[in-house]
DNA sequence: CACCATCTATCTACCAGTAGGTAGGCTGTC
DNA sequence: GACAGCCTACCTACTGGTAGATAGATGGTG
């Protein structure tokens, strides 16, 4: 072969993603894949055996990168609400630009009954890992003083979490792009000082 | 035939929005159906001539039940307090008796891009006219007194849409129906004057 | 009333296409 | 020569959908 080295199977995750995020796990099939990718379809069962396997490295990698931006994104300032704003901000600007116009985690969310049982596992943990990394950093806004919380971090974390997960649905009903900041701007402004 | 009449057609939509809901539109097909109601795969196609028919005559019956719900809260109380606690009381209710555990308006929403034209048609739909009637209540309600409002009725509406299906989403990624109330509770709360 | 046409709802049998997945072979690189 | 990566060829099961037959109800006409 012409060389294709490792990069085919980052390859396969990528055009994956994107289908998922449009249809979800029954959305797409390897023949998909395959014919984006430039490959045929049974060279893909040799990087991921099945397609479980396939969509379950894929949010697994998913939850990856989110952990490594949350990292980033406390780096980049100790202030809580930057760190809140900076997630909003990124999110804002995937669904705008199209680049990303749903998050993986909420799509497969919603059809997590009739998932296979190891994708759904790595489902439940992107909703705890987020549901984690929010609270604690409501918690630690609050501790700054930059935060008003009405109600306890984890419950105020799991509110901002369903809102935004929301407002991309709408964003995507509506196809205006736009309405995600515009329903995700006033949950920002209603807690910071 | 034993008589089966005009009822097979309902029991064929309902049995379709349990499979709907649980998987979306690509998650079930006219053999699941079928398996259920207890007739034939080509006896759907009688009824439902394609399956876009059939999801689409779905969303809309759908539709027509959420517009008399939401008239039938209008003639509980005239308090739009009420009136929007009644609609949110009764997904927590259906969300908790399992029921109903998901819109299925948000189910189609989040597969938007992937569904038939004509089915995502009537998935915007939904989204307007619920929309449309969370903005009179609310703005019925700053008039009344009953509410505290500090957007437009339309952004706040937008607000609450978009925290409801998102905590139905986390009820379900969590497996805890209760998620849904802990969510939406602080919600009215913070409304509520 | 008897007759016939029509309609509705279902059936069996079948279609082409696609699903995810397997077997085994070729080729270039370490 | 082992192995990674890809291929062709193929498999079974299932997809949405069609064709044509059948059985029973309906309704008009002589």
């Amino acid at each position: 072969m012409v060389r294709m080295e490792q990069h085919t199977a980052e390859r396969i995750l990528a055009t994956a993603r994107q289908l998922v995020i449009a249809g979800g796990y029954n959305g797409f099939s390897y023949a998909d894949i395959a014919a984006v990718v430039g490959i045929r379809k049974p060279s893909i069962h040799h990087h991921f055996p099945s397609k479980a396997d396939l969509v379950q490295a894929l949010v697994a990698g998913y939850r990856d990168d989110l952990a490594a931006g949350l990292a980033h994104f406390e780096n980049l300032s100790p202030d809580a609400a930057v760190q809140l704003q900076s997630y909003i901000a990124t999110w804002e600007a995937c669904i705008t630009d199209g680049s990303m116009p749903f998050c993986l985690g909420a799509q497969l969310a919603a059809e997590l009954p009739a998932l296979p049982p190891e994708v759904a596992v790595e489902v439940k943990a992107h909703f705890r890992l987020l549901a984690a990394w929010l609270t604690e950093v409501l918690a630690r806004g609050a501790q700054q003083g930059r935060f008003r919380l009405t109600d306890s971090a984890e419950l105020e974390a799991e509110g901002i979490m369903a809102t935004v997960h929301g407002a991309m649905l709408s964003a995507r009903a509506y196809g205006t792009p736009a309405t995600f900041g515009l329903i995700v701007g006033p949950l920002l402004q209603r807690l910071i000082i």
